[in-house]
DNA sequence: CTCCTATCCTGCGAGC
DNA sequence: TGCTCGCAGGATAGGA
């Protein structure tokens, strides 16, 4: 489900909604089989502790209380919502109940359980963050730091783009939009992109991320964030789960196949 | 090391 | 209708 821009919406909604940074009265685990065991007990010592933040590294959102941090990864098909503590109520496939003082409870949800939460005080030495490649929004996100991280690789260009060491945040479906707008096609092996090619990666992988991100995200079936706001990027999609359907630039067919286990799109008259 | 595949899990749509 | 099959936005373990 989510990638990049629809983390960071839900980053956006779930900050919005704590800007009273209230206080965590208690934590409810439905269950706790995520992809790891939730670790109920480190998360209990956050209880009557503030909420002050919500920060996002990579596809990880990271809730900062005053005495430690809550790592938060949706995986494929996890979600946040806040609901009036008054009506809330047990759903289908929700794994924590957050209460907040002032009558909210923040639900994590997550029907196929590839979701991650933890606790995560420091980044530096969580085996989640420290091998992460640069935000693809920064300034360390260049064409030469993408050049350099791909030189040594043989992979075709799209399973690298969404390897979170090379750059954090593509996902399948930014992947191969991407590489659309870049005019790359995606089964070109890594080390054979120029620096000047790297350079055109760099710009569409920025402007079809910030694009999503002002879009509100890609809503393929069940993505909302936490306000339940879906997004409209999907509509804007250029390749993505159109095979068969004309380029929208030059009428030829969309082209499918999988690379790296994920299905993947691109134009072979558009993109060399 | 790098690369590739299978795997975790549920839900949904296509095809019969 | 109802069933089976394949596939889905991610990340990782394990084998070649």
């Amino acid at each position: 489900m989510p990638e990049l821009p629809e983390v960071e919406n839900v980053r956006r909604s779930l900050e919005s909604l704590l800007v009273d940074t209230p206080r965590i009265t208690r934590f409810v685990f439905l269950r706790r089989d995520l992809r790891d065991a939730i670790p109920v007990q480190s998360l209990r010592q956050l209880e009557g502790q503030r909420l002050v933040r919500v920060r996002r590294r990579a596809k990880y959102l990271l809730l900062d209380t005053e005495a430690g941090t809550m790592l938060s990864h949706l995986g494929m098909t996890g979600s946040w919502r806040c609901e009036p503590e008054a009506s809330v109520r047990d759903r289908a496939h929700d794994h924590i109940h957050l209460f907040l003082e002032g009558g909210r409870v923040l639900v994590y949800n997550d029907p196929r359980r590839f979701g991650i939460f933890e606790r995560c005080d420091n980044e530096a030495l969580s085996p989640r963050l420290c091998d992460l490649g640069p935000e693809p929004l920064s300034s360390e996100f260049t064409a030469e730091t993408l050049w350099l991280a791909l030189r040594t690789k043989c992979v075709p260009i799209k399973v690298a783009l969404m390897d979170q060491r090379v750059v954090v945040g593509v996902g399948n479906i930014y992947a191969s939009e991407a590489l659309f707008r870049a005019g790359v096609k995606p089964q070109l092996r890594s080390h054979q992109l120029s620096l000047a090619r790297a350079g055109q990666v760099v710009g569409s992988v920025r402007e079809v991320l910030s694009q999503a991100i002002a879009a509100g995200g890609s809503t393929i079936s069940d993505y909302r964030d936490a306000d339940g706001r879906v997004g409209s990027f999907q509509s804007l999609f250029r390749v993505y789960d159109r095979a068969g359907e004309p380029c929208l630039t030059c009428q030829g067919k969309i082209r499918q196949k999988v690379y790296g286990g994920r299905s993947t799109f691109w134009c072979a008259r558009c993109q060399r």
